[in-house]
DNA sequence: ATGGCCTGTTACACAGGA
């Protein structure tokens, strides 16, 4: 089976680089992030054209995530709220940010995790209380099935080789180490990182700022992950980053990440 | 040191991204 995770910064944007590409590479599921649109709107067709099934929790202007399959999908949940209590989860369900659903047995978990804006920041607490309240989701999510496989955009490079110049890493968004703390925490869990699994070399990346030519000069971060936990960990043949879409027209700024167990 | 670019918005500057 073959999943890839992609931000998109836009679905209506970036429709037909999403379509040809999913086209030439037809995995079994596509997870979208960044969707930014509302469900009414999400354009659904164009997959269903691909023989695709869509899964969309979206919201207007800001965040917005998806599954696109080639098989319908089990059990979809959208929010935490599809597994916690509302108490539990407060107003972290505001954004949409998650969604997941069962194929084969296998748990797939679409996460779209906040920036956080700048270190110390009101964002910056966001992210971490969300980061919390992930780890609750996918314990009850491990307890009900061991075999769970999260990806996304987490906005968090773990290791400095993730990371085109670490400089300045301790005071700098998606790299500070409170933040690294809380997204090991999740991963705690039981959860180890695919792409590692066969690639131990720095210098891969799968997001690029648009600004200051970064994509031409190689100035990127690792931030778009597969997380396994052990029996798909094991069977995992192969994780690979996409880099072609980054060079397209108008890309995204991230690439996909695909993943094969 | 700063900001640099891109997307969506009942837009015509702003918020948010990372």
């Amino acid at each position: 089976m073959k999943v890839a995770t992609w931000n998109v910064n836009s679905v209506r944007t970036r429709l037909d680089q999403v379509t040809d590409w999913l086209s030439a590479h037809p995995v079994d599921v596509l997870c979208l992030q960044e969707t930014k649109v509302i469900d009414a709107d999400f354009p659904k067709s164009a997959f269903e054209a691909l023989e695709y099934h869509t899964y969309i929790y979206g919201q207007k202007s800001y965040n917005g995530v998806a599954l696109i399959s080639r098989q319908p999908l089990e059990s979809v949940g959208l929010g935490f709220s599809a597994v916690l209590a509302p108490e539990t989860v407060g107003n972290l369900d505001d954004q949409k940010r998650v969604i997941s659903g069962v194929l084969d047995g296998i748990r797939i978990v679409n996460l779209y995790v906040p920036n956080g804006s700048s270190v110390g920041s009101e964002k910056y607490g966001y992210k971490l209380r969300w980061l919390a309240l992930l780890k609750q989701y996918l314990a009850q999510l491990l307890a009900e099935n061991p075999a769970l496989h999260i990806c996304g955009d987490f906005n968090v490079a773990l290791e400095d080789k993730d990371i085109h110049n670490p400089e300045g890493k301790e005071k700098h968004i998606m790299s500070s180490p409170i933040e690294r703390q809380a997204l090991s925490d999740v991963l705690s869990l039981g959860l180890a990182d695919a792409f590692r699994k066969f690639t131990q070399a720095g210098g891969h990346y799968s997001w690029w700022d648009y600004r200051t030519a970064a994509f031409r000069r190689n100035m990127g971060w690792r931030i778009d992950h597969h997380y396994l936990s052990p029996p798909l960990y094991e069977r995992a043949t192969e994780c690979t980053i996409d880099v072609e879409p980054r060079r397209l027209e108008k890309p995204s700024d991230h690439t996909p990440v695909v993943v094969e167990y």
